[in-house]
DNA sequence: CATAAAGTCAAGTGATCACTTCACTAAAGG
DNA sequence: CCTTTAGTGAAGTGATCACTTGACTTTATG
């Protein structure tokens, strides 16, 4: 389950961005980020499920800690969804342009 | 309520990107974009709500037909939020490199 | 071996969601 | 004025969600 749906809905929640924006760092154990937060280690736990089903994560068991690390190959393609609209909204620049050119010189 | 957090939710459905993705071909009626899915205007109308809460959409009332315009601002909004994971998947490639060229040439 | 540490699993709860039907309002057109 | 068109509002339903507690599994440590 990698659809675009279903990376938006993960990265829809504070608590899963936080994590994501944790794992910028590195690698780190579920202890450590749940640590974070104000909720049960379940909590957590079941967000980072939720990050790993959506591709945004990987966790990795080594011993009887698990490490979770960051697919960036998944951020990207939720990013890369937003540059047909990029394009979109240079051309709105380019409107607001030309019209502030027909203004100043309207002939 | 134009969080992250809303933006993304708003995001993480296919019938509102379906929306967004019309509405790249310059505004459109409610009753022309409903009828692109199968489901009742009522459905699509309570999408669209939810795609304005979100700041994604305006929607602006002339005579008795209501026009569907993008926000380009708060799709940039977004799109933004990757801008720091993007230093860091470049980053990772670089440590793929750097691990391939220790692999290689071990000593 | 006994205990602690790291975490998941199962089940339950209240909230939110997507969608529907039915009733309603507001603007045009005959 | 009567009807149609365009759409919203309210209420209900089944599904999913965020979070909890309590029991369980697995690995390390005294």
């Amino acid at each position: 389950m990698t659809s675009l749906s279903g990376i938006f809905a993960a990265l829809s929640d504070d608590t899963r961005r936080a994590v994501l924006h944790q794992l910028k760092g590195g690698e780190a154990k579920v202890s450590n980020l749940a640590s974070s937060f104000d909720m049960t280690l379940t909590g957590v736990s079941n967000h980072l499920q939720t990050l790993k089903n959506a591709g945004l994560i990987e966790i990795e068991k080594r011993g009887r800690t698990r490490y979770c690390r960051l697919k960036p190959h998944t951020l990207r393609l939720a990013s890369n969804w937003f540059d047909d609209y990029e394009a979109f909204w240079d051309h709105q620049l380019d409107r607001i342009e030309d019209a502030l050119t027909a203004d100043k010189d309207p002939r």
